[in-house]
DNA sequence: ATTATTCATTACCGATCTGTCAACAATGGG
DNA sequence: CCCATTGTTGACAGATCGGTAATGAATAAT
């Protein structure tokens, strides 16, 4: 047996996706990853092999650690839970600006590498389905109880347009009072779909 | 009198436009600008002094030019201006989809640079309240009709932030189906804000 | 203890990046 | 015609980029 690696590899990659999140992947270099991680750049690489594979590590840990923490309470919460995620959402943007500005690593990703990486385009996939697959579970519950005014998937998909909008508006560094409009607006818009007595 | 330019500085800015907009600011180096224009990379410099000033005079250039035509026919249009501008985007996507992935260059250089650059801030701010202008002006007629089930303002607000998710997927590859139905969803919400016989 | 294997470290590579400089060309005014 | 001013050109500079080769250290099996 040959000698063990001295870094956790799971440490090191919440390290770099909290770096490409925060900074998004041209503008960041190795030797950003180098001071994130606390890693030399022939450590990083004898790891991962390439910054693009770093990223795409960074991407799959975001999506099985970041996403279920940020969709969680969303999943059995009716229609309540899903106005509850955009409230949450605002309360992010108003106390902690810094976090709320690095928007979403997967959608940042999106924008920068558009359908040119096919690697990316399937976690964008993946990443799109969490989230409406989340929103549609949650509403999913009030339907069964005739609740629900609207078929779950179209509403889901209207919560995933809207929050997506949103995030385009954060990282584009909105007012806080607009985004705190916007984000009134898509919780009224949740609202709206309630049917019967509350 | 000094000797007179021999290229046309807003014929330059259209194709730098054109390459940042298709490319984004980091990945587009200055030799892609170089054969965008046919210009040498000292032409350039002389006339616009670095490649951020670049940015900013294209960001410019599509604020006045592109955004007119693409809003232009949404001005005075109703709710069903509303409607069809969301049509007329999925049929660009449908028939275009390589000028609909290029999204849009404003929202590509927000999710780019964040807030960390103000010029950008400040352009995305004026991005967005042209944007919300245009519907707000086309759902204006409708309102003082008494026609439109809702406030003015949150509505354009809404379709603000629709249109923003759209083009967040759409850069993202998302498959046309997928694109089709929320663009279809998008109208429906718009075309459920008629209030009164049609 | 020796050895095979992998990890860690340092220095470095070629390529590419943005930006510039010096020499030359072209213009209009004196 | 000469001059001042600006545009054009090509080569080049300095920095930074992602990525790697070589050497030495640590491990566990033999």
């Amino acid at each position: 047996m040959p000698r063990p690696r001295e870094f956790d590899t799971k440490e090191a990659i919440a390290s770099i996706c909290d770096q490409f999140w925060s900074d998004g992947y041209e503008a960041t270099g190795i030797a950003d990853l180098e001071s994130a991680t606390g890693l030399a750049r022939a450590r990083l690489y004898s790891a991962f092999g390439s910054k693009q594979e770093m990223l795409y590590e960074a991407i799959d840990f975001y999506l099985e650690s970041r996403i279920n923490v940020i969709f969680g309470r969303v999943d059995d919460g009716g229609i309540t839970g899903v106005a509850n995620f955009f409230r949450t959402f605002a309360g992010i943007v108003a106390k902690q600006p810094e976090r709320a500005e690095m928007g979403c690593l997967v959608v940042n990703s999106m924008i920068e590498f558009g359908r040119s990486e096919p690697e990316l385009v399937a976690r964008a996939d993946r990443y799109r389905e969490r989230v409406r697959g989340a929103f549609r579970s949650a509403l999913e519950r009030d339907a069964t109880q005739g609740r629900l005014a609207g078929d779950v998937e179209s509403l889901a998909d209207l919560a995933y347009v809207m929050l997506m909008g949103l995030y385009v508006t954060v990282k584009g560094g909105a007012p806080l009072e607009e985004i705190n409009r916007l984000c009134g607006i898509a919780i009224g818009v949740v609202e709206s779909w309630r049917v019967g007595p509350e």
